[in-house]
DNA sequence: ATATTAATGCAATTGAATTGCATCTATCTT
DNA sequence: AAGATAGATGCAATTCAATTGCATTAATAT
């Protein structure tokens, strides 16, 4: 039951579980791949304000339930984090795919290799993405 | 003499030789980071209109004269490209680095590592962003 | 049941990017 | 060197993602 997941999620976090919230993180939990504001105003914006989905998704991303990817566009897109996720550091640290015909972001299983940053630059997190023709489009 | 540089990238690309064009090669020329449109837009808006700028960065990119590097905002921002690049092909397989405190990005000489990417799909083009404090802002 | 704190909804706005169309200009031709 | 023309530029308007301020509403702690 997906609804229980996501007020299981929301009570590890200590969230108001609010009916807007609960559709967002079911609707996210659903996908199989990352999803867009766009796309999910578009689906839940009879529902839930715009300007609740964009707060509701930072809170989000800020608690460590979601990642964000930013695609080709420049359009945030959202995905579940992995459990190693926490408000303080976020371990996506897998790879992402932009179809660059759908637009779609998958979330890959490869994880992102450990790269060596030049002296003076503290990284903290490490997106990689990499674009062409998803598994659909081919 | 920067001018001369970007007439001869122009002259080698088959592209008209404008004002305009010379004016946005040279100010990416000079730049030792990636520069952003609306800093762009900022320093030659007086000089080019705004949506003559835009034309002018998707020209280079299509040409594989600069590479679009798309950071934490959403926002596009412009490098010049390895003598590698080509219209049919970019290799701007190096990292860059978002810095979350100025927002600059920097083209670092770490190369992208090779990764496998799951069957089904065909990578084009990879992106890897590492974000953190970079070291002006250090 | 009520108080309080936080979340939501609405209206307006910002900022990046794009489109259509008229005008201008770099380069080719003679 | 002057005219033709293909392509580049400028302007006005628009799209689309994202944000801000403020009034209202709802969740949970007492």
């Amino acid at each position: 039951m997906a609804n229980a997941d996501a007020i299981e999620i929301l009570k590890r976090n200590q969230l108001k579980h609010t009916k807007q919230r609960i559709l967002v993180l079911e609707d996210i939990l659903a996908n199989a791949t990352a999803i867009s504001q766009p796309m999910l105003e578009k689906k839940l914006g009879k529902e839930i304000d715009r300007v609740t989905l964009y707060r509701i998704l930072n809170t989000y991303v800020n608690k460590g339930i979601l990642h964000r990817i930013v695609d080709l566009n420049g359009t945030a897109n959202y995905a579940i984090c992995s459990s190693a996720c926490s408000a303080d550091q976020h371990h996506d640290e897998h790879v992402h795919f932009n179809c660059t015909n759908c637009y779609k972001v998958y979330c890959l299983a490869t994880k992102v290799p450990a790269i060596s940053i030049t002296d003076g630059f503290k990284a903290d997190s490490i997106s990689l993405i990499a674009y062409g023709i998803c598994k659909e489009c081919n």
